[in-house]
DNA sequence: CCCTTAAATGACTGTTCGGTCATTGTAATA
DNA sequence: TATTACAATGACCGAACAGTCATTTAAGGG
């Protein structure tokens, strides 16, 4: 491999760097290309060699978002793992990108069909990993597994995006995630 | 009163209602000062004669979703209202401005101090009425109202906002009102 | 050592859009 | 009827910003 393509690969990856520390700060809609470039020490027109348009930068960043969250497809759980304990993983996996994946799902609607196909296939799977924790932690309810999963993630989802509201200095899910875990433990398991 | 200061509150109310209709449809941020100047009758100049700016015309909307919401506040229960009908009522006074709300809670970040002031106004009526009506039904469980409070609403924004993952034709809150109900009564109720 | 090729640059373009203002027409008033 | 006051108009302005392209710089190949 040449120096040139090296190089090149070296000021990709700066700027989806750049890219992600703005995105993570400032949110997606509120972030140029202009913004960008300066923070990766490059030219603007620089941005457009490495990516077709703004849209294509921005999904790159959100499929990197993506791929945080493959750890929890192949899970496997050791057996004494209780429910809680896997809650709180799926907590601690979301908290090592809150902040940039609090802008995604508040944003999301405006950014382009392939953003929110990566949405969904999150969605996916938050949901089957749920599916996957009540079975494993023998949750009987007689309300079935998506209602469960939609409490679930609206009450996160509920926090993050309204985090102004809970006035906590640190990051939500740090300052909350206990809270979060025990009462929604308390609400289904009453629901035998 | 004279025919010219009729005329105006006429306009005034022109816009108002062109911008809801078009705020509903679209959305705050994709909707232009131009596109309702057109949807009102009127020339773009017009709007800033009656609102100062276009977050002035966004804030004097979103106080107007408010005011729908006023009701809940000086609500009076019957004595054999269950919590069911009351959770019920909640949903079908959101579901009279299902989509602007939809809109105002996905976009309220990006709006102004005022409007973000309304949405914490919205939600503290909300609060209050769930907590009034986890009272009146004489809920007991050992979990506090807030909690209960966010999981409620939580549930209902993640549906509102990801409507497009429940493949609804109708307005989410009229396809999924009983089944919210019903799953998060059981919920509860089982929580004691 | 020269020539080709490609990465990087940044000035420039086109568009969108909120907001302004000189002008116009008409209601209110004396 | 003449004069004043104000609602309405829409051409215009300036800022923001994504995307382009002629030019520069330097690596790689013969």
């Amino acid at each position: 491999m040449g120096k040139r393509s090296l190089q090149k690969l070296a000021t990709t990856h700066k700027i989806l760097q750049a890219a992600t520390t703005l995105y993570t700060k400032n949110g997606f809609l509120q972030t140029s290309m202009e913004q960008i470039s300066q923070e990766a020490g490059v030219a603007k027109g620089t941005l457009f060699i490495h990516f077709k348009s703004q849209e294509d930068l921005i999904d790159s960043v959100v499929k990197e978002l993506l791929r945080s969250f493959v750890s929890l497809r192949v899970f496997q759980a050791q057996p004494n793992q209780t429910l809680t304990d896997l809650l709180i993983i799926h907590l601690e996996i979301i908290h090592k990108n809150e902040k940039l994946y609090t802008h995604f799902i508040r944003e999301r609607f405006f950014l382009s069909k392939e953003a929110n196909q990566y949405y969904i296939t999150i969605q996916k799977i938050f949901s089957d990993f749920l599916a996957f924790a009540f079975t494993h932690a023998q949750v009987y309810t007689p309300l079935p597994h998506y209602s469960l999963f939609n409490t679930w993630i609206g009450l996160i989802h509920y926090y993050l995006e309204n985090f102004d509201l809970f006035n906590s200095e640190k990051d939500i899910l740090d300052t909350y995630k206990d809270d979060l875990v025990y009462n929604y433990i308390v609400l289904i398991g009453g629901a035998k």
